[in-house]
This record gives C-alpha cells, sequence and structure tokens, in this order.
DNA sequence: CAGATTTTGTACGAACCGGTTAATTTTTGT
DNA sequence: ACAAAAATTAACCGGTTCGTACAAAATCTG
C-alpha cells in the first residue's frame, strides 16, 4: 500500500557526513532527496498557477522526472503535496528576510532596507505571492495544520522591534507605534503590488506596474511607510534633503 | 441545442409597463428575470467561496430555485457564469463609491471619507474581494474580455482628482501626487485587510484583525492615507488638534 | 548477503463533473 | 384562439481525475 515513508524531517539525521551524499559527486541512482525535491518544486509550479483544485495531480506527474506514484509514495495525498508545498514556500521566504543585517545601521536608513528587500523580494516570487493567495482563498485552513510557520515569523516582528525602538531612541521615530503595525503596513503594499497587478493593470494600465516602472513604485512605497513612521518633523527634514519624494 | 438567448440588455425593452412584470403582482410561473439573478446570486457565493475551478456546476444548481439546465441556458458554460457574477461584482461596488458626495467637503475631510468608505465597504463585503484574488489568480482574464469594468473605473480616478487638486489649492495636500497613486494606496489597504486575513490572522493573531479591532485598524488606514498626501506642516499641525493618532 | 528502501509502470475503478438531448409547460404575438 | 417563441424540467453521457492495486526490479544499508 502507498504508506507515507516516516517523518521525512527524523528520518534524515545522517547529516550530509556518513551517507553517501549528493555533494559527494558519486551520481546516484536512488536519490530520495533530490525526488522529493523535484516532485516540491514541480508542484510549488504547479499549485501557484493553477490553486489546489486547478492543478492536476497527472499533470505534475508528467512534468516530474519521476512518476505519479512518487508523488502518493511520498506526500500521501493531493492535499499532503500542497501542505508541504506552503511549507517550503514559507521556509524559504523567512530565510532571505532573516539573513538581513539591519541592526548597525541608522534607524530610518534600516526601514527602508526592509522596505526595499520585501518589495523587491516580493516582485520577483511571485509563485510565493500567487500561493499565500490560494491560501486565503482556502482560509489558512492548511496553514492552520502547519507547526512549522507560526514559530518562524515570530522572528520578523522582532526585527522590526529592534529597528523601531531604536528609530524612537533616536527621536526620528514617532512613539506609540506597534512593530506589527509597521510589519502589517508594508506587507500589505508589497503584496497588493503582486497580488492585484493583473487586474489593476487591466482597469488602470499604469505605467508603475510594469517592469520598468516597479523601480518607482518602490520609492514610493519606502516614501509611504517613512512617512507614516518617521516624526513629522524628520518627514519635513528628509524632504529638504530629498531623500523623500523621489518619485515626482 | 443550449442557446443562450438573445442579448439580456437589450432583449428587455418592455420597460415594466407592457409585459406582465412581478411588480404587477401577479405571480407568473416563468419569471426569466427572477431565475437570472437567483442564478447569479447562488453563482457569486460558490465562486466566491471555492474559486472557479472549485466551484461545482451541480452545487450552484441544487442552491439555486430552478436546475442545472437553465444555467447553461442563460450563461452558456461555467466560464460564461464565472464572467457575468464577476462583471455584476464589480458593477455593484462601483455604484456605491459614486454616490458618495465628496465635492463639498474640505480636501481633508474628504479623503477621509473615501478612505473610511473602501475600508468598511471592503470589511463588509468579502465575497467581493475573493472573487477579484480569484480573477488575479487567474490573470485577470475574464476581465480582460468584460468592456463594460473598465470605464466604470475611470470615474474613481476623476473622483480622486478632483478632490486631491482642491486640497492643493488649499495648500493642505503636497503637490506632485497622481491621483492613481492615492488610489492605488488606498485599494492596497482596505483590499489587504480582507484579502490576506487568514493567514496573517493564523500568524501573528493581531487583535484589529478581528471584529472589534476593525475600527482601530480603519483608523489607522486613514492615518497612513492621510500622511502620504498632507502638507508635512499639515501633519504636524493635525497631530495637534489630535485629528490623526487617535490609534494609540 | 539479507532486508529495507526507492523506483518503475501499467492498468484500472469509481466517483465526479461539465455539458447535452429531448420533451414539456408557459408566455406572447397576431 | 393558435402557432411560434421562450422558459423550464428531468434524465443522461462521455471524459476527466484522484487514488489504488498489482507486479516487479533496482539499489542502498547494516
Amino acid at each position: 500500500m502507498g504508506k507515507i515513508p516516516a517523518n521525512r524531517e527524523q528520518a534524515k539525521p545522517s547529516v550530509e557526513g556518513k551517507g553517501p551524499a549528493k555533494a559527494g559527486g558519486r551520481p546516484r541512482k536512488y536519490d530520495p532527496e533530490a525526488t522529493r525535491a523535484n516532485i516540491l518544486a514541480v508542484a510549488m509550479e504547479e499549485f501557484a498557477e493553477n490553486g489546489l483544485s486547478g492543478a492536476r495531480i497527472d499533470e505534475i506527474a508528467a512534468k516530474t522526472r519521476t512518476s505519479k506514484r512518487m508523488i502518493y509514495y511520498y506526500f500521501g495525498d493531493k492535499q499532503g503535496l500542497y501542505r508541504h508545498v506552503l511549507e517550503a514556500a514559507y521556509q524559504r521566504v523567512r530565510l532571505g528576510e532573516e539573513a538581513l543585517e539591519l541592526d548597525h545601521l541608522p534607524p530610518a536608513e534600516a526601514l527602508r532596507r526592509l522596505v526595499e528587500f520585501t518589495f523587491t523580494h516580493h516582485s520577483k516570487t511571485p509563485e510565493f505571492i500567487r500561493l499565500v493567495m490560494i491560501e486565503n482563498i482556502h482560509h489558512g485552513a492548511y496553514l492552520r495544520e502547519s507547526e512549522v510557520i507560526r514559530t518562524l515569523n515570530a522572528g520578523v516582528i522582532a526585527h522590526i522591534g529592534r529597528v523601531y525602538a531604536a528609530g524612537c531612541e533616536a527621536g526620528v521615530f514617532r512613539a506609540g507605534l506597534e512593530p506589527i503595525e509597521i510589519h502589517w503596513l508594508i506587507s500589505a503594499l508589497a503584496f497588493f503590488n503582486v497580488s492585484n497587478r493583473a487586474t489593476f493593470a487591466q482597469i488602470f494600465d499604469w505605467d508603475r506596474l510594469q517592469e520598468d516602472g516597479q523601480g518607482a513604485l518602490m520609492a514610493q512605497v519606502v516614501d509611504i511607510v517613512l512617512r507614516f513612521v518617521l516624526e513629522p518633523s524628520a518627514v519635513q527634514a528628509s524632504c529638504d534633503e530629498a531623500h523623500l519624494s523621489e518619485t515626482v
């Protein structure tokens, strides 16, 4: 019977040292890691493109370098596959986010960097955005199952919290905000830019939604966030220095 | 053959005066208007809940007070039904938007009203948001077909344009912005609040995403928009008057 | 080498699902 | 009143699609 092999996460204690891993160069015939990864990559594309109900298992199998049988062997069923795809996508994003080294920068600059990172990341990774959209259509039912994801995201808030505290200390950020408010704002703008590009562009055909205009839109998003967080007097100053409003 | 009846819009010249319409009180057995509307309403719910590929024609038919055959009779096929649902949804929204009488208000107040209207509308009409999300998943392919929608939305920009011009004239809005930039910002925040509520709440459980917190979140969105549009000095002034920053 | 794991391949079944055929009832035009 | 057109009903069909059963082989691990 198509039994799912024992918990993958725990069944991999051979930490790239004992068993002949792929790093060794030896071209192994049976490479479960690679097979799994391959299925996951293909599935990610298909789910992101067609949604959970729209994606076809046979189609995914065909684009894999292995067979349909293996999908069920490793992931149980369609929903299991989807859940793993979702987890993998979130994991990938949050890793990049944590790699940012913002703590040594002046607060306003750090915030700008964070916004720019988020904006460009989302802009260049529409598959992730689409997966999250799809998951929201499903009321976050599959995300709810995943313990992994929730823990990952606590870090983001802490990260922003440090930057914000430093900015308040320095007197350039206005007091009374919560880190999650700032995160929500940044997410909303960076996300919407990708998630609603199709319909928005269809209705208004705005040049900033095109490839060439994305830079200008990013600058504007930075502008919006800074005007929200900065002390009004600091905004005034920034305008004079033309740090802001380079979108005109 | 399941032919679609001649263009509905033109096939209704009996302007509620000649043929025995439903207003007449006579309980007619065959009521195409009502049948069509009933199908459309049920379909809207089903598509919004399950997406285009997720929705089931049989399910829609079952929840209708008529039969599956009628769906095909009036809308041709699944995609045709979906397209009509989408159009109806957009139409409904834009009507409310144009009913706002903003031109006689002071600019900042008018802008606040517009933001509040958009925010509450979206917050209370998640089906519309979900339909737009779904349409974006499909790359706006069905919206592209609809001539109707594009023309409707030109009005929104003009509306904001008038308010913005008045604000600049009065010296409370900073110059150099485009109406569409403001519209994009408002849309993004009001939309994201609903579209990503499921996943965002799952990850962070933030009280402002709950029913009770929506008012506070709306105030904050108003705050964000005004800080973006207002002349920095006006922001300063507004803060002193505590018109803004009531979110703390 | 033995036992477990990974892989292949096919064929199938059973439910599901979008769409149709055909016949019936009501309305409408004249 | 009557024929044509429009609205409606019910049973039906063929293709799709998820998932499995079965049979077997290749490879890794201890």
